[in-house]
DNA sequence: TAACAGACTTGCGTTTAGGGCG
DNA sequence: CGCCCTAAACGCAAGTCTGTTA
């Protein structure tokens, strides 16, 4: 029985492929990158050769067969000819008695079906007085980002002095504060559709070619030394880099593992190693821990020297030209080959991720800009000149057979652009939500069970931020689910119980939700529902088992559909965004207390993220050393108060001149210590909630760019570089504005 | 029209680097 | 001034959702 007890948190410990050496590097032919964008058209000739982009592997797919549990029948009719007048069926004769006002429909037709995903709410369900379409939201709300001009071109930021470079000799680093920036919010939207109009990259970094191993560091089997050849050999170090996770003992793991590595070895090795048991790769471990320690060892030159040369890779490799504009490129360098390890327990962990190489990789980019030059020797798969699409490069990778894509860095025009509009349509759905909440509540009793169960989901959606939750492919992914795809298992019914353990009382009608989410993340948590919602659940797990779908005639395409229905733009993901926006503005104006120093104003800011990262269950593994540098802040405070104490017996002693200073040291001390129990408090209070998913994907930032604003914190202390570089946008609208941002 | 492929966002664990401290 | 430790950056897996195809 699976999630249900699974407690643990598969936070296993993440992959580490590097070959442990890796200093020399595949000469990507590409040397010069700084052309500008050339007017000339270079039709490439090289172009595509369609057979090839058509031969996709088989997939054997079978998606959601899910130890397919009896209940075959179908049930067609039972929806939209349901029949109101039945009043109940017999199967459903136990219903216990209560039932007050909410009694009536008949909930008897209803068979769980096998969901066989049918498609019944084509048209849009108007009809309903929310029917209000969504692009009158102009009033006021929206604030186009027209507003004042130029003035601080850059560094919008309040105080942002703060950013000493200590010593300035580096005269690297002067000149890359003072890039262009591109106010792509001030411009006019594009046309839809297109993502740009020129486009000039120099194409991806390729992995470093292996090293193989020195003759004296040997592979065993079965107790006896053999020189692998290259391809088995590298694939070998691949094992030695995770032989120290758990994962590399699961069964799984290896008999993937061996069964692609057999693949890569010669006639002779394979006839020869057939048992990952009898495999030895302890030299090989020892051999990449030594090398690990000289790298560390390096002297001071060395390390600058390797990190200068990382440097120049970004200017050589990081940089796209997108419509005259500079922009960072998020992920230039190709993902070097390793093993797999899928979060979870993934069916295809530890199969070999291979090696790209240029013959892999489609490239695009503008029609008339320079085309990249593949490494010497070698070309492209393809090149193409699609503008519409934001991706650079992108190539097949082998274990999931999924597409990989070289894109733009976040702070880029064409991912802020979307950004934006991103939050812009949760704050549309701000103005909407009253009415679709009256609306599902109210088909709460439809007497379509599909729309019963849309409802009840949306609900969920809704009130618990749930992810949507698609179908999955059973044996290409971990089995985790979402909203739409709980299952039986995953919910528990009580008509009365408490919310938490140290609960005094009892709530009404809870469910208890415990399933594995994205990532394999456990969600677990109770809540009290309306008793309409715990009857429906009731009656969608009737004569069902484990294994069954819960919302048996619910898919994401049916509910996105609807919700599209309800407002321009709406689908299942932009609830998480609403209620992840609304709640940090509505703690942030509970708990923020203007007369608090900056410290505890930034403890009341990390307070409100926390209750948005609760509600949208990101977690993290409570790390190893955690106690250990709790106990080392603990040990901190208990100084510091010695140190007041101190102070204070100074400061009555202090007569005159002294007296003045006594105070302000005693003052200072006491403001230090306030400081470390805040670091305290906030420490403990995170220790399993991460902050950062929602900071960067959930909330809207101009709520924090206001919340600085207002009340005088500087935004370097809430938003890192990274952040502010991704929400440059949003600190301009909300900075060269007089009127206070409201989400 | 359902399954698929493609494109793009989200999410966690790991690695790295820089800020505070002895 | 180097070390250490944490916060930030990075890497890449795993979601969502849309457009296309058989």
């Amino acid at each position: 029985m699976s999630a249900v007890d699974s407690h643990h948190h598969h936070n296993h410990h993440n992959n580490h492929h590097s070959n442990g050496n890796g200093t020399v590097y595949d000469s990507n032919g590409n040397d010069e990158i700084k052309q500008e964008i050339k007017e000339e058209p270079m039709l490439s000739d090289d172009d595509v050769t369609f057979g090839e982009m058509m031969k996709k592997k088989e997939k054997k797919s079978k998606k959601n067969k899910r130890k397919a549990p009896e209940s075959g029948e179908e049930e067609e009719e039972s929806e939209d000819d349901y029949k109101p007048e039945k009043r109940k069926s017999s199967k459903n004769g136990k219903k216990k008695a209560g039932g007050s006002e909410d009694e009536e429909e008949s909930e008897d037709d209803y068979k769980p079906e096998k969901k066989k995903s049918k498609k019944n709410n084509k048209k849009k369900g108007k009809a309903s007085s929310e029917e209000d379409d969504d692009d009158d939201y102009s009033e006021e709300d929206v604030k186009p980002p027209k507003k004042k001009a130029k003035a601080e071109k850059n560094k919008p930021s309040t105080s942002t002095p703060a950013k000493n470079n200590k010593k300035e000799p580096s005269k690297k680093k002067v000149k890359e504060e003072q890039e262009e920036i591109w106010e792509w919010w001030k411009e006019e939207k594009k046309p839809d559709g297109v993502k740009w109009n020129t486009l000039q990259h120099c194409g991806p970094l390729f992995a470093p070619a292996y090293i193989p191993l020195p003759d004296h560091v040997h592979f065993k089997y079965n107790g006896h030394r053999m020189k692998l050849s290259p391809a088995a050999e590298e694939c070998a170090t691949f094992y030695a880099g995770v032989v120290n996770h758990e994962y590399s003992s699961q069964v799984q793991f290896n008999t993937n593992f061996m069964k692609d590595w057999r693949k890569l070895m010669t006639s002779g090795e394979r006839e020869k190693i057939t048992d990952l048991a009898k495999c030895d790769f302890t030299h090989i471990v020892e051999y990449q821990n030594e090398q690990r320690e000289i790298r560390k060892a390096m002297t001071k030159e060395e390390k600058a020297k390797i990190k200068e040369e990382k440097a120049q890779e970004v200017v050589d490799y990081g940089i796209a030209i997108i419509d005259g504009h500079k922009e960072k490129i998020a992920n230039f360098r190709i993902e070097p080959p390793g093993v797999f390890r899928g979060r979870g327990g993934h069916p295809k962990m530890g199969f070999i991720k291979k090696r790209i190489v240029p013959e892999d990789v489609i490239v695009n980019c503008g029609k008339d800009s320079v085309i990249p030059k593949p490494p010497l020797g070698h070309k492209w798969k393809e090149v193409r000149h699609d503008n519409t699409v934001s991706w650079l490069c992108s190539w097949t990778e082998s274990v999931l057979g999924q597409n990989k894509y070289i894109m733009l860095n976040a702070s880029s025009k064409i991912k802020g652009s979307k950004d934006y509009e991103k939050y812009e349509t949760a704050r549309r759905l701000k103005k909407k939500i009253g009415g679709i909440r009256e609306r599902y509540i109210a088909d709460w009793k439809s007497k379509e069970m599909r729309i019963r169960q849309r409802a009840t989901a949306l609900y969920f959606i809704d009130k618990l931020a749930l992810r949507a939750g698609n179908e999955k492919d059973v044996d290409e992914s971990a089995d985790t689910v979402g909203c739409c795809s709980l299952r039986y298992e995953h919910i528990k019914l009580f008509e009365s119980a408490k919310l938490q353990e140290t609960d005094k009382k009892e709530k009404e009608f809870v469910v208890e939700f415990d399933f594995l989410g994205k990532d394999s993340i456990r969600y677990f948590n109770r809540v009290a529902v309306e008793k309409r919602v715990f009857k429906n659940l009731k009656l969608f797990m009737e004569n069902k088992k484990a294994g069954d779908d819960l919302f048996d005639r619910l898919d994401t395409a049916t509910l996105n559909e609807h919700l599209r229905s309800l407002m321009d733009g709406l689908t299942v993901k932009v609830f998480r965004t609403y209620n992840a926006s609304i709640t940090l503005q509505e703690q942030l104006i509970k708990l923020t207390n203007p007369d608090d120093n900056v410290a505890a104003k930034i403890l009341s800011y990390n307070r409100a993220n926390r209750q948005v990262a609760i509600l949208c269950n990101h977690q993290r593994a409570v790390s190893k050393g955690f106690d250990e540098s709790m106990a080392k802040l603990e040990q901190k405070i208990k100084d510091k108060k010695a140190e007041v104490k101190e102070a204070e017996a100074a400061l009555k002693s202090a007569r005159g001149a002294e007296k003045e200073k006594a105070q302000k040291k005693y003052d200072q001390k006491k403001e230090q210590l306030k400081k470390l129990k805040i670091q305290r408090t906030d420490k403990d209070e995170n220790k399993q909630i991460a902050l950062g998913t929602s900071k960067l994907n959930y909330i809207d930032p101009r709520i924090t760019v206001a919340w600085c604003k207002k009340f005088e914190v500087p935004l370097e202390r809430v938003f890192t570089k990274t952040h502010r570089e991704k929400f440059r946008w949003a600190i301009d609208m909300t900075m060269t504005t007089d009127e206070e941002f409201v989400f």
